[in-house]
DNA sequence: GAGTTTGAAACT
DNA sequence: CAGTTTCAAACTC
């Protein structure tokens, strides 16, 4: 019985679909004729319902429920197509009762009123079948749409989370590259290390494009040869995701740098860093030198607080401080930075070539800081923490 | 907008 | 691997 169950809704469902286009001409037809209805609208309206077939169906099923918002929106598209509908509905049951009985080894035509429930039962699943194919076709064309605007151009997902951009959540304006002697052919081009090709660059002799394939696979052969992650993201993100850090009133990645970054006058808290452009924290495995992006670095939360002129005045100061001799006052590098000291010693006055300097403490390093500092700044910088308003300092790190 | 500074990438 | 140079972006004036 449930055999023969399906085959009827099969059946009718073939039946209905094939009418399908012959509805949907008759009802243009019909609509085409009304005058109170642009002729675009109405021919969406129609599809949207002669697609369904079943959906007008509903409002004729469940008369007694016209608030169902199908029956409303059949009701509402046209008189004319209702009535088409309203004259179809007595064509349908015939049809479903002609072939259960035909299943049911009856002859036709069915005339009991247990035969007319059941056709209405069976309408019932009909229409449901019905709407759910049309789901499914919906569906079909979503993905493949999707499928069409995810692999057509795949770096455009890429492009999200450009190396150079502040990771901060706000959406940025697209840059444009200006590279004028790498051709876009080497990591320099930020395009080109992030596996994109050009797109309405500034670039000079730009090479990163389809024109130039054959060069272009080159260089990015040569590129995985001398680094085999060279084209992997090198910021890693936690699978923990962001941390909402409300009481500083910031978002902060739990990311990783894959290799660390190497600054040495930023104080990691400018754009130049990238462990700064991804806003991660550095860590104590990373090269850079005079560190102040680490938790609770006050250099590094004054970036969230007051007005912007004023942090970048603190942050300033504090990698003046960074270059002239205080390096890591409360950062990571001061470990690391005999390494360095070559460079720096070019820079530095005869507090930076005292060895001892760079294994101060904590505390000793944050006195040498007011030591090195004017009293002048020491007070701005003071002033700085505590979010008052005051004028652009004119010290410079330089 | 030009010039300078910066740090990553490339090179030696 | 370390030092140096090149490069393009960030930054200053």
């Amino acid at each position: 019985m449930e055999v023969a169950h399906t085959a009827i809704i099969g059946n009718i469902l073939e039946l209905e679909w094939g009418k399908e286009k012959e509805t949907n001409s008759r009802q243009k037809k019909v609509q085409s004729d009304s005058a109170d209805f642009p002729e675009k609208k109405l021919g969406r309206q129609l599809d949207f319902t002669a697609s369904f077939g079943g959906i007008s169906a509903v409002a004729v099923v469940f008369p007694e429920n016209p608030q169902s918002k199908q029956g409303m929106d059949v009701a509402s598209l046209s008189p004319a197509a209702a009535s088409v509908n309203q004259q179809r509905q007595p064509q349908i049951k015939q049809q479903v009762a002609a072939t259960i009985s035909v299943a049911a080894g009856q002859s036709h035509p069915l005339t009991t009123a247990s035969s007319s429930v059941v056709a209405d039962e069976m309408l019932l699943v009909i229409i449901n079948a019905d709407f759910l194919k049309y789901l499914l076709h919906l569906l079909k064309n979503v993905l493949f749409f999707l499928s069409l605007a995810l692999f057509r151009k795949p770096e455009s997902l890429k492009a999200k989370t450009r190396p150079n951009e502040l990771n901060d959540g706000a959406p940025k304006k697209q840059k444009h590259s200006n590279c004028k002697h790498s051709r876009c052919l080497k990591l320099y081009c930020e395009y080109f290390a992030s596996g994109m090709y050009c797109d309405e660059c500034n670039c000079v002799n730009c090479y990163n494009n389809v024109e130039y394939e054959a060069v272009r696979r080159d260089s990015v052969g040569a590129t995985l040869k001398s680094n085999l992650n060279a084209f992997r993201p090198k910021i890693n993100s936690s699978s923990h995701g962001a941390k909402d850090n409300k009481e500083a009133g910031e978002v902060l990645m739990l990311g990783k740098h894959s290799k660390g970054c190497h600054c040495k006058r930023s104080g990691c808290l400018r754009k130049y860093c990238e462990c700064f452009q991804a806003n991660i924290l550095c860590s104590e495995s990373y090269k850079c030198m005079g560190c102040k992006k680490f938790k609770g670095s006050k250099e590094r939360q004054a970036l969230f607080h007051g007005d912007y002129a004023n942090n970048m005045a603190y942050i300033q100061q504090a990698a003046n401080a960074t270059t002239t001799g205080a390096i890591g006052s409360s950062g990571y590098a001061s470990a690391r930075v005999s390494k360095k000291r070559k460079s720096q010693e070019l820079l530095l006055g005869s507090t930076a070539k005292d060895p001892s300097v760079h294994r101060l403490g904590h505390l000793q390093q944050t006195n040498l800081i007011r030591t090195s500092i004017p009293s002048s700044s020491l007070s701005s910088m003071s002033v700085s923490r505590a979010g008052t308003a005051v004028g652009p300092s004119k010290l410079s790190y330089r």
